[in-house]
DNA sequence: GTTCAAGGCCAT
DNA sequence: ATGGCCTTGAAC
């Protein structure tokens, strides 16, 4: 019943529950992981066959190429990942989650006042909407998630092409090496400058 | 002082 | 490489 003691959400990516806001959307932990290590590390990723794999909870792990692309494809931010791994504070993004947030609060809301639960037939009178927490009658939920983030077109987001948009995706060092599978050693080697790209936390 | 998402740690 | 749990820290 309660929406914020449970996050009933599911993860867009693999299907397991939510854990939180993670790059632009709610999304579980381990895509969370997943998500930073890949683009932190500038994983590159190939799929062995279509990519078509099934990103599921038991299949996640098979295909990360696909997992990424989903990752991508759901709408998670590149431009989330800060490139100087700086900890805490609240990115560019506060804002939208805690609308979002309050969109499907009130979604929710609505359901659990009677919205779609019409009369089981006997009276035939309007059931007045009482709105608890004496919202006013909303115009329509638009049903999607984050409407008002401009989803990059999703040309753009495909990591296996060369340009990028912003901030992490200056995509550090593409030419940092070809044939060696290791960017790796992002620990011991501080790169870049401390660019402030497109993640506004001033 | 509280939030809570972003990064870090580390046992699988 | 994965993912659950921990620490951080600007916004509120
Ligand atoms: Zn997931
Ligand atoms: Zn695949």
């Amino acid at each position: 019943m309660e929406s914020r003691l449970c996050l009933k959400e599911l993860c867009p990516v693999c299907g397991d529950h939510v854990s939180g806001y993670h790059y632009g959307l709610l999304t579980c932990e381990s895509c969370k992981g997943f998500f930073k290590r890949t683009v932190q590390n500038n994983k590159q990723y190939v799929c062995a066959e279509q990519q078509e794999c099934t990103i599921d909870r038991g299949q996640r792990k098979r295909c990360p190429s696909c997992r990424f692309l989903k990752c991508l494809h759901v709408g998670m931010r590149l431009e989330a990942v800060r490139a100087d791994r700086k900890r805490g504070g609240r990115n560019k993004f506060g804002p939208m989650y805690k609308r979002d947030r309050a969109l499907k609060q009130q979604r929710d809301a609505l359901i659990q006042d009677g919205g779609f639960r019409l009369d089981s037939g006997s009276s035939t009178h309007h059931r007045t909407l009482t709105f608890t927490t004496g919202f006013h009658p909303l115009p329509m939920i638009p049903s999607t998630s984050l409407p008002t983030a401009q989803p990059p077109h999703l040309c753009s987001l495909l990591p296996s092409t060369q340009y990028q948009s912003t901030s992490f995706s200056n995509w550090k060092s593409q030419h940092s090496n070809n044939g060696s599978p290791g960017p790796r050693d992002c620990k011991s080697t501080h790169i870049l400058y401390s660019s402030r790209s497109t993640d506004t936390r001033v």
